[in-house]
RNA sequence: GGGGCCGUAGUUCAGUUGGUUAGAAUGCCUGACUGUCGAUCAGGAGGUCGCGAGUUCGAGUCUCGUCGGCCCCGCCA
């Protein structure tokens, strides 16, 4: 390398003219004139204009004549001001250019598999093989930017405020948090495993009874569980715990945290205080726990209503204790048939027989509901749910969760395909008083967050008599319908984890074993304590508006948990799975 | 485990009712060109139609299977 970069592409301007200078960096553009050859030079900080001029110097113009898009080249050269006809206004850099004395070409490229432009036309596969060119984009610079702005923002806050970042083990045991763990085979110990952590959640909790009282750590955690738009089994969380707090002190660190990040990155002021939803307030009107509240099309209950038509339907799902819901679009009245089978269909996946409506068009009543009520009780359903003239309103009746989920789902399709929700507004809500346990597939109880969770204390008299009642001292916060984070306040009590551990059916053996050390730790006073885990690649994609997580994340993997430019995962081969103490099974044999 | 959409040139896509030699744009290569910035002009190269089987005189097109990508359900703080 002759020729050391003294100079940004990006950062030059009018105020440079006449400097001499050199810069460094890769050819986005060619536009070769024969005579005088235009190169667009662009590093991290942006693009300028460069000109070989052979007048100016025969040889480097000699040399630009093979260069080309991807080409690593540094130039030395005056900037001056361009002729005004010549002016670029579009580019940040368009009011000047380099006039290049010397060429030094630094590394040539193959001819690139996609543009590195913005507005990109490659496929996500095509970018995920070559993430390396992707990430040269600079949307993506700017995302990855904004990443590290709001790390090192959400740093600098909790030290402020008395958090010091600690670090916990990635070779860990198995967690009870519900979600499959990834396994590491150890070689010195034949037969066992760690296991990595779906979060640090006994750690932190454990750093607490260490009496460091306020923790934090921007940490990796991972779950062996199938992908999404919004999640990878490698995530990143803004980790928190403090002791000697209630659910007030978490809401008083979370929200100045989350404006102060806000105002740094996006230049954006929050309103505090976030409002709170019980979540049985947020299913009522949302049928949701994580409910978007930048629109309306609220739900709203007519089982009563309902019980008094001649709709067998309705009726059979209400003797069975279902409900009936419904939701109004306004100005809706104007849906074909085939747009209401449509919508009818996207909430059949939910579990949802059928979606019944009610048309207020300008001149009559549509419904297909019309012959089963008397025309007295169709009009108070409307007048329940705000009907007015050009609406239409849905209704599904089904088992209370169908219910839910299927109007939930309705709202948000509705939502984006009327362009309901308005864009640049966030909105931020916590979702508290959940309850403790929720019931699995098999009827068990089983912990609703973790079992590490408090119950309410007016709750515990209610812990033997109808624990499916027992509220938790748990909650969560939503952005724009996204979860983005959640925690709670946690059992300092030996006494209470152990008997909670029982009702989960955790026995007091198995309970040792797994975490005795947890409970251990609480019978040496353990002060009160709780926190709460942000997910940091949704927040981040959010405050990016990106589609999913993976435009905020370097590396991502696939919806198949594979990386397209590692090839991983990849089979071992058998020395190394000797060593572990591993042998496959036969159905398991890695393809060829 | 399941549902939906997709897979054709380096890239993004078109390809009719199954019919002859599979097209476009862009990129790439060669040449011309001293004020371009989506440079322009002239010429050229480039295809395992994801893969496999089947139906058919004939398959990019139809059927079945399979692999891969995305969205979703299940699963998952």
């Amino acid at each position: 390398m002759k020729l050391k970069r003294d100079h940004f592409c990006g950062n030059l301007n009018k105020k440079n003219e006449g400097e001499t200078i050199i810069l460094a960096g890769w050819v986005k553009k060619r536009r070769d004139h024969g005579g005088l050859i235009f190169i667009d030079l662009g590093d991290k900080s942006g693009v300028v204009q460069v000109v070989f001029n052979p007048k100016v110097d025969e040889e480097s113009h000699l040399q630009a004549r093979s260069l080309r898009e991807g080409w690593v080249i540094a130039v030395g050269g005056k900037v001056r001001i361009r002729p005004i006809e010549s002016v670029n206004l579009e580019l940040e850099t368009g009011e000047i250019e380099v006039i290049v004395e010397n060429l030094e070409i630094l590394n040539i490229s193959e001819s690139l598999p996609f543009p590195i432009q913005d507005e990109i036309e490659a496929s996500e596969e095509t970018r995920l093989k070559y993430r390396y060119l992707d990430l040269r984009r600079s949307v993506m610079q700017r995302n990855l930017r904004l990443r590290y702005e709001v790390t090192k923002q959400v740093r600098s806050f909790l030290d402020k405020k008395g958090f010091m970042e600690i670090e916990t083990p990635f070779l860990t045991r198995s967690t009870p948090e519900g979600a499959r763990d990834y396994l590491v085979p150890s070689r010195v110990n034949p037969g066992e495993f760690y296991a990595l952590p779906q979060s640090p959640q006994l750690f932190k909790q454990l750093l607490m009874v260490a009496g460091f009282d306020r923790y934090f750590q921007i940490v990796r955690c991972f779950r062996d569980e199938d992908l999404r738009a919004d999640r990878q089994p490698e995530h990143t969380q803004i980790d928190i715990e403090a002791s000697f707090i209630e659910e007030n002190d978490i809401y008083n660190l979370v929200e100045p945290m989350l404006v102060h990040v806000f105002k740094k990155t996006l230049e954006i002021s929050l309103k505090t205080p976030f409002p709170r939803l019980g979540y049985e307030e947020a299913m009522d009107r949302f049928g949701i726990d994580k409910p978007d509240t930048r629109f309306g099309l609220e739900l709203k209950n007519i089982s009563s209503l309902a019980s008094q038509s001649k709709f067998h339907v309705f009726h059979r799902c209400l003797a069975q204790g279902g409900e009936v819901k419904g939701l109004r679009l306004p100005g809706g009245s104007h849906l074909s048939r085939k747009e209401l089978e449509d919508l009818s269909q996207r909430i059949e996946p939910y579990g949802a027989k059928g979606l019944s409506w009610i048309l207020l068009t300008p001149e009559k009543i549509k419904s297909p509901l019309s012959k089963f009520f008397p025309k007295a009780i169709l009009l108070r359903i409307i007048e329940h749910m705000d009907g007015e003239k050009g609406d239409a309103l849905f209704f599904v009746a089904d088992r209370k969760e169908v219910v839910a989920t299927s109007l939930a789902q309705l709202r948000l399709d509705l939502g984006k395909r009327f362009n309901l929700i308005p864009k640049d507004v966030y909105q931020l809500v916590w979702i508290v008083d959940f309850p403790l346990f929720e019931q699995d597939k098999e009827g068990r109880l089983a912990a609703r967050h973790h079992p590490f969770t408090s119950p309410k204390e007016e709750d515990l008299p209610l812990l033997e008599i109808d624990p499916e009642k027992v509220r938790a001292r748990s909650y969560d916060i939503v952005l724009n319908g996204e979860e983005i984070g959640g925690g709670s306040i946690r059992i300092h009590r030996r006494k209470i984890q152990e008997r909670i551990l029982e009702i989960l059916g955790i026995d007091s053996l198995q309970a040792r074993e797994r975490f005795g050390f947890l409970l251990e730790a609480l019978s040496f006073g353990a002060p009160p304590h709780g926190g709460i885990a942000l997910g940091l690649d949704r927040l981040v994609m959010i405050l990016a508006r990106a589609e999913s997580i993976r435009e905020v994340i370097p590396f991502p993997k696939t919806q198949k948990a594979v990386s397209l430019m590692t090839q991983a995962p990849s089979p071992a081969d058998d020395e190394q799975l000797k060593e572990l103490h591993i042998k496959l099974r036969e159905e398991s044999f890695p393809p060829q």
